[in-house]
DNA sequence: ATGGCCAGTTCACTGACTGAACTAGCGCTG
DNA sequence: CAGCGCTAGTTCAGTCAGTGAACTGGCCAT
């Protein structure tokens, strides 16, 4: 963390999570890589993060192991959430629950359901139909009625981002568009 | 909030709910309020902050409808959660679980109970011994084998949170001394 | 009136965030 | 190999929020 002596109180966990993912914009990083957002690019256009804090969170990120570095053959980089992360999606999803039951009067934004058989979650990540804990990659996350495309942006990356799909799935932004379209 | 355009996707009440709690010391002072501190003085000094930033947040926080502000007849002003903020408290047990579990070894720093039975909660705010969901008030919070005293201030303040006690009960730090003493 | 307590303000300083422009590595294409 | 585009960063000047300490002003008891 780039601040020299944050809170105070050591024997405080919510202190010290907060020094991990407190910081503006941080936990947004770690949505977006639920969402399967991993390349810097992506993480930069979707949130419209300045590049240079982009730089700085992905750096504690991954430092405190929430986040992994990866290069692959082509030279690309990709960040993607450590079983550390993972954890971090109680923490998401009660944010999510308290911004949809104050601020999003027509519904969630998004719902959450089991991949397997569909059912909508509880608060605490159970299955509604087959009663079942489920797993973080089994769960897959949609628009729920709250959602209005009016205030999304189009990019190819928020597009990705708003399609139905599981968590952690990476996304396949069009980057190269099919020859003949022209 | 100060930040003039926050977080730029409005399909996502993650965004929004920090928006309102995101920033620096926001959900510490939340916290705090659930260990029962109402002041304004005892904020500062348990939390360390800024008194000109703890005016903002709580500014903001009243506004948002988090905390409330009273005036008792003496003139004095105490700060309490909403039922709004109280739905809060999954975000701050959520963080504290994750604290807990990666940065405290010697395990969690402070313990919740069922007031009523001495029963542990779950994950999911569930009484292990009596099975209910209990209710925020009903919940004890309490040090935990991860507490460390050598870690933690020896204020009035400090001393009261850390005795165990009811979420949202008023901490009684002794501010006027029985007559007769001293 | 005097002094203490409390809530909140003021102020100079520092440091982080912002946005835009720039750099550098890599693969492709001509 | 030159030139181009894509990606992952870095640099930089300007701004704005956080920091810590001192100060104000209301209220009460002496």
């Amino acid at each position: 963390m780039t601040l020299p002596s944050t809170y105070a109180d050591r024997n405080c966990s919510l202190a010290r999570a907060l020094e991990v993912v407190g910081e503006r914009w941080t936990l947004l990083i770690v949505r977006d890589a639920f969402f399967g957002v991993r390349r810097f690019g992506d993480f930069a256009t979707q949130l419209r993060i300045p590049r240079a804090v982009l730089t700085n969170r992905l750096k504690s990120l991954v430092q405190e192991g929430v986040l992994i570095r990866d290069e692959d053959a082509a030279g690309g980089v990709e960040y993607r959430l450590t079983a550390k992360g993972i954890e971090l999606w109680p923490v998401v999803r009660a944010l999510m629950n308290w911004g949809d039951a104050f601020y999003s009067p027509s519904g969630v934004k998004r719902a959450v359901r089991h991949d397997q058989d569909g059912g909508l979650l509880d608060h605490e990540g159970r299955c509604q139909d087959c009663g079942s804990v489920v797993p973080i990659p089994e769960i897959r996350i949609e628009r729920g009625p709250g959602f209005d495309p009016a205030d999304s942006e189009s990019d190819p990356v928020s597009d990705a981002i708003n399609t139905p799909r599981r968590l952690l799935e990476p996304i396949m932004a069009v980057r190269t568009p099919p020859a003949g379209q022209g």
